[in-house]
RNA sequence: GCUUCUGUGGCUCAAUGGCAGAGCAGCUCAUUCGUAAUGAGCAGGUUGUCAGUUCGAUUCUGACCAGAAGCUCCA
């Protein structure tokens, strides 16, 4: 007999050799229906482990994080069941489940349509409804190398051979005719899967690798229950109700045109609106925090790009103009750091020059990839939040943690602190192409960078092979509408490209010493934060962002007096405001300041002018009452000038 | 750049190898109205662009342009 603790720290005894999925049966039959995957001393594990000494097991369900990911990864081994007997040609790759569903590699000639979704879809379902039970096999690599050559299963084969040395017995995983190559966890048959959809069909490289093939990857989602399925169906309906890129377009905040070319959204003016004055409120704040504003220019000669290195790294993503091969050629900057640096170099720097921190709402170029572009996401032209600090080594820590907290302030303010995640991004050291400087420098950069880190208790995952060519990086991670996670902020340490530019500080010894230097933007590119702003409030912008923040709606033409005496008032103490007097009725034209997302609307009326009043429609709420003219002015300069989200 | 898909008035969507249609928005007129759509009329399109097939192409084919999802790349 074995000691099992389970869940709450209870006790029970088993035979020895019993497996988890046995003990999930005999706690009770709803457990074992909706057992995934289990959890044996804290270890991942398949249900059908067996348990021979003493142990803690905690069952997991579709409602764990990983028995989720264990249902997916099944699903992913029925939709590759399905394609295998619908298209035999097709070959396996891999099939992982990932944040939201699952989706399977296949290399088939047979590109697959709509159509074909739907007929695997109706397979798969088809395998779901034949219960199979799903059987877990090991081989040593030999054997399990000659069964996927059996099969023709190349892409296995691969991978098989890259395991090979690990001499670790491969695991299978068996379900009806249909065998596959997998580490598990697996749930216990394909019955479970009552409810499913595949979603879409993409390309995907072999690997991630553009070098290699590219395969069709079949994306795919399921659930337990029909019902969650739909649930989750209609959030992604309502999630493409906020996609900037929609909503963005449909609010008139940007515009594309086929004549100007990808990537180079046209901002409209309630766009621009929001950008100004997020780009106030920025500098405003910089320099408040001791940045010094400079203007540099928007392109340069190839020599500073050569410097930079950005010439030699970083050539295809940039505008060149002119001959690239003549000294004449001239480039569009794709970044602002060496142009700040010639202000650095504008003369000798002691180390009571520092710590120097030049801030620069810097418009950037960059070529991207045409596949690339996406609303104001990803884009060839856009405005960033510039600075570069140049500090002693000393003064490092505590200047990072300045450029931190002005990030999170400005987070704060715009209302998306609370979407944030933190990536610390790392070199590949097995990538020396992409990177400059030596592994010992980087060692220390990332050191330094760990160390402020660790300090600031700051909660980060890493990402290795996400830093710049130059150096480590903090990221501010966000993700969209969609769940696609997107680098809103960046905080970078530097100490290569100070050297390579000769910037020198004299130190305190009377000796010559490169500076550090930090990258940073405080509120990322103003492109997209906007497109995050718009989805964050779904077009709905607080009262001191709102490109249009009071409308005046006189309920009729004889109103019209009174409403443009309240209206003067209002635009007199700085408010965005219009006045409607269209000979409309209330109504349409209140629905159409509604659908503009328009914060306040003062409805005017006779009782309105003969008491100097104004009736107060709140977007989020509807009529909130009669207030005088004076004390809505008051309340609401209030509300702008602390920058209120509500 | 790669894979798959899409492109019909400002927007949402019909239709067809043989004269391209509706609603909303726009304009005009009437209506003067109390918290999310007043009525009538008018105007608006070389069906993304350029080729090809055809007696005839918006429809079929190709290239290009733009857009979407994903991959790769990246702030």
């Amino acid at each position: 007999m074995l000691k099992v603790e389970l869940k709450g720290g209870v006790i029970k005894e088993f035979d020895s050799g019993i497996s988890a999925l046995e003990i999930a049966k005999s706690l009770g039959s709803g457990l074992f229906k909706a057992a995934c995957a289990c959890r044996i001393n804290g270890e991942l594990c398949d249900l059908r482990t067996l348990i021979n000494e003493d142990c803690a097991l905690e069952i997991l369900t579709f409602e764990d994080e990983d028995g989720k990911k264990a249902f997916w990864h099944t699903s992913s081994h029925i939709l590759a069941q399905a394609v295998k007997r619908l298209y035999p040609a097709a070959k396996l790759t891999i099939g992982p489940a990932v944040a939201s569903g699952f989706y399977y590699d296949f290399d088939s000639e047979i590109s697959f349509t709509n159509d074909i979704l739907e007929k695997i879809e109706a397979e798969m379902k088809k395998i779901v409804k034949e219960e199979l039970p799903i059987e877990r096999f090991s081989l040593p690599a030999d054997e399990a190398s000659e069964l996927m050559k059996s099969k023709g299963e190349t892409y296995k084969v691969e991978l098989i051979a890259e395991h090979a040395g690990k001499s670790e017995d491969i695991s299978f995983y068996k379900q009806g005719e249909f065998t596959e190559l997998c580490a598990g966890p697996h749930i216990p048959d394909t019955g479970r899967v009552k409810a499913l959809k595949l979603t879409a069909c993409t390309g995907a490289y072999w690997r991630g690798d553009a070098n290699n093939k590219m395969l069709q990857r079949i994306y795919g989602i399921s659930f337990v229950k029909q019902a969650e399925l739909d649930a989750h169906l209609e959030m992604l309906e309502e999630a493409k109700k906020r996609d900037h890129n929609k909503l963005g377009r449909e609010l008139e905040f940007f515009t594309t045109s086929e004549v100007i070319g990808q990537g180079l959204p046209i901002i409209l003016p309630k766009g621009a609106r929001v950008i100004q004055l997020l780009q106030r409120f920025v500098e405003d704040e910089e320099q408040k925090r001791g940045w010094l504003l400079t203007k540099t220019p928007y392109m340069g000669k190839s020599d500073i790009f050569k410097i930079s290195g950005h010439w030699d790294h970083y050539r295809d993503g940039m505008f060149v103009l002119g001959d690239p091969e003549s000294d004449e050629a001239m480039a569009l900057r794709p970044m602002t750091c060496p142009f700040q640096y010639q202000a650095y170099l504008n003369r000798s720097r002691s180390y009571r020059d520092l710590p120097l921190r030049y801030n620069e709402t810097s418009t950037l170029f960059r070529n991207e990839a045409s596949g690339e572009m996406h609303g104001l996401i990803r884009v060839r032209q856009f405005t960033i939040s510039e600075g570069h600090l140049i500090c002693t080594p000393e003064q490092l820590e505590k200047e990072f943690e300045g450029c931190l907290n002005l990030a999170i302030m400005m987070l704060k303010t715009v209302g998306l602190y609370e979407d944030v995640s933190y990536r610390f991004s790392k070199w590949d050291p097995e990538d020396r192409e992409k990177y400059i400087g030596t592994p010992e420098q980087w060692d220390e950069a990332q050191g330094v960078m760990q160390r402020i880190l660790d300090d600031l208790r700051l909660d980060y995952k890493v990402g290795v092979g996400e830093a710049a060519f130059y150096g480590p990086k903090l990221d501010i991670q966000i993700k969209n509408v969609w769940g696609k996670e997107d680098t809103l902020i960046t905080i970078q340490i530097d100490q290569m490209l100070a050297e390579k530019f000769g910037m020198e500080y004299t130190d305190t010894d009377g000796a010559k010493k490169n500076p550090y230097i930090i990258h940073r933007t405080s509120i990322g590119c103003y492109e997209r934060t906007l497109a995050l702003l718009i989805e964050k409030y779904a077009g709905a912008f607080p009262l001191w962002l709102a490109p249009e923040q009071v409308r005046v709606v006189p309920i009729s033409d004889k109103h019209h007096d009174y409403a443009v005496a309240v209206l003067e008032k209002l635009e007199s103490f700085g408010f965005r405001a219009s006045l409607d007097d269209r000979s409309e009725k209330l109504g349409y034209k209140l629905r159409e300041a509604q659908l503009e997302k328009i914060p306040y609307m003062l409805v005017v009326g006779d009782k309105e002018a003969e008491e100097g009043t104004v009736s107060v429609r709140k977007r989020s709420v509807g009529d909130v009452g009669v207030l005088k003219v004076e004390e809505f002015i008051s309340q609401k300069l209030a509300d702008v000038a602390s920058k209120v989200i509500d």
